[in-house]
Order: C-alpha cells, then structure tokens, then sequence
DNA sequence: ACGACAGTTTAGAAAATGCTCAACTAAAAG
DNA sequence: CTTTTAGTTGAGCATTTTCTAAACTGTCGT
C-alpha cells in the first residue's frame, strides 16, 4: 500500500481530512463534467455558480425549522405513536390515557414513552383531570394527518 | 415464586397467553372505572360500545393505506433524505445525482441508498439520461414538503 | 395515614436504521 | 476490446430507536 509511510508521517486526523478534500475534488470534478456535457461548455466559474444555486435552494428555510420539521417526522414515523395521532385526530375531542390504551398493542409504559413523544413533536397536548389523564391532537397534528391521508390515496 | 409450579405443568407459550389475557382484563377494568367516573354510572356494556368507538376511530382508514403513510413519513424522517426532497421541491426540476451529491454529506453509496428508499415511498421519481441519472420530486413530495413547512412555522 | 390506583420515569435489552466499504452493472471514451 | 466514468447493490458495523420491567410520583377512597 502506497499509503503506509505516509502514516508514519502524518496523523490519522489529518490524513482523513485530506483524503476528504480529495473526496470533495472528485465530486466537483464530476459536476463540471456534468455541466460541461449539459451547457456545452463550463468554465469552474459555472461550476461555483451552480454550487451557489444548490446551496440556496437547500438553505431555503432556516436549519433550526429544518430541525423542527425532522422531529415532528419523526414522532410520527412510528406505528404506535402514528396510530394514537390518527385516533385522536379522528375523534375531535380528549381521550383519556386508559381509552389510548385500548387501541395500541403496547406496554402502559410504552404507551407513555410514545405519548411524551408527541408532546414534545407538539402533535398531542396533555392535560391532568385529577387522577386521570387525558390528550388531544393539537392543530399540527390535524393538518399533517390530514395531508397524509390525502396525498396516499391511490 | 408462585408460578414456578405452573411452569413444570403449562408451556411457556401458553403461560405468556394467559398473562396477556390478565393484562387485557385490567385494562379493561381502567376502563370501565374511568367509564363510571365519567358518566356517573356505568355497565359492561358501556365499556363493549366504547370499545367498540374506538375501534371504529382506529380503523377509519384502511390498514394498507396506513402502512404506505408510515413508509412515507419514514423515508422523510432523515436529515439525509429530507434534505434530497427538499432541494428537489425547491429545484422544481430534475436535479442529477452528482448535484445532489453536493448538498448532502455521504458518500456516493450513501446518496444512492437514500434516493432509493425515496422512490420506493414514492416521494421522488428517477430517470437515466445517458450515464446520468436524474430525479425529480412527486406531488407527494410537494403536498407533504408544503404542510410541513406550514405547519411548523411560528 | 394507608393502600390502591393512574400514569410517568429510568435502565437496559432487543430490534431497526444509517452509513461506509467493496464489488458490481451500464454507458462512454480511448 | 479495454478502461474510465456514473451510479447501484450487498454486507457488515455502529448508532439509534423502541419496547419492557421495575421503581417512582401524585391522587383518591377509606
């Protein structure tokens, strides 16, 4: 391996940088190739221009919603706690934590991991009524259900 | 152990069935006290009807179409793909691999795998052009990306 | 005050995910 | 035809997720 006295010389760290740098090269050379065959031609001007563009569009909104957004996808992404949004978006009103219980096939724990899940999505909000306890789906959720049903319906 | 007897007699199975059923009936039974909390009274036929409600509210929708909703909602719960959907509904054009390549940091087998997995959720469409590949967002992708970042602004 | 009850929290085991490396297919260039 | 290039696929590892059991908090009935 041609790489071996480099190890002797360089660090690890470093040496994964540049291997990363070298990465990073190739990708770009395989864009402006990329560009070279839809344009014509492309100057490495053209080439930081379409990086400028990519990076904008990605950039669109800001990354802390971006984050937001991942961890309402996430809560949802799940059958229990997707199952407990979908009835509490169906029935339009509170339901208490025993009635919930009744419709998921897990632990009473479970059910309470997955609850405090959704609250912290903000998809569910609870509420104490003395010793009982009782969720209903907030306005985030009802929208996001809705659109889901409606757009995977073929 | 009080059950160390019944395990020489029934099979572990078995045993594990019978334990279910308990947890069942106590749950049941939450049930139909929070039931005579909340209506004064209560009988176990109440507890049938509201079970029976609840199932109705859980199966609205078909379980099929359930199942493509959680694929959906997994294939976007991912920074990695998230992103991809999100700069090709930006783009609102085909973009090419090697230029997605620029907006997400993994490897080129790791661009693939997760544009894979968003054609199979059907939130993405690919198309070969030559030695390139292409891929375009699907009105899935649009409606879902919308909601999402309407829904969580605030 | 005590015990029973409704629900939550913590710790940890089992299962699923996400990524990379290496081997592969298909198209274009030499 | 051989090599290079663009991208995909499969295997394997590391991390994360999801669930459970057990201990805990707060509320009610007695």
């Amino acid at each position: 391996m041609g790489l071996f006295p480099l190890a002797w010389i360089l660090p690890e760290a470093l040496i994964e940088i540049l291997l990363n740098q070298i990465a990073m090269a190739r990708a770009t050379e395989r864009l402006q190739r990329y560009l070279e065959d839809e344009l014509g031609e492309c100057r490495s001007e053209d080439v930081e221009e379409r990086l400028d563009e990519l990076s904008t569009l990605e950039a669109a909104i800001g990354p802390e919603q971006v984050n937001t957004e991942l961890d309402v996808l996430s809560a949802l992404a799940n059958e229990t706690r997707y199952t407990l949004v979908r009835v509490l978006v169906a029935a339009e009103a509170e339901l208490c934590v025993c009635e919930l219980h009744a419709v998921v096939d897990v632990t009473e724990s479970g059910l309470s991991h997955a609850l405090s899940g959704l609250v912290e999505a903000g998809l569910v909000e609870g509420r104490k009524d003395g010793r009982w306890k009782k969720y209903r789906a907030t306005n985030r959720a009802v929208a996001l259900v809705t659109v889901l049903e409606g757009s995977v319906d073929e």
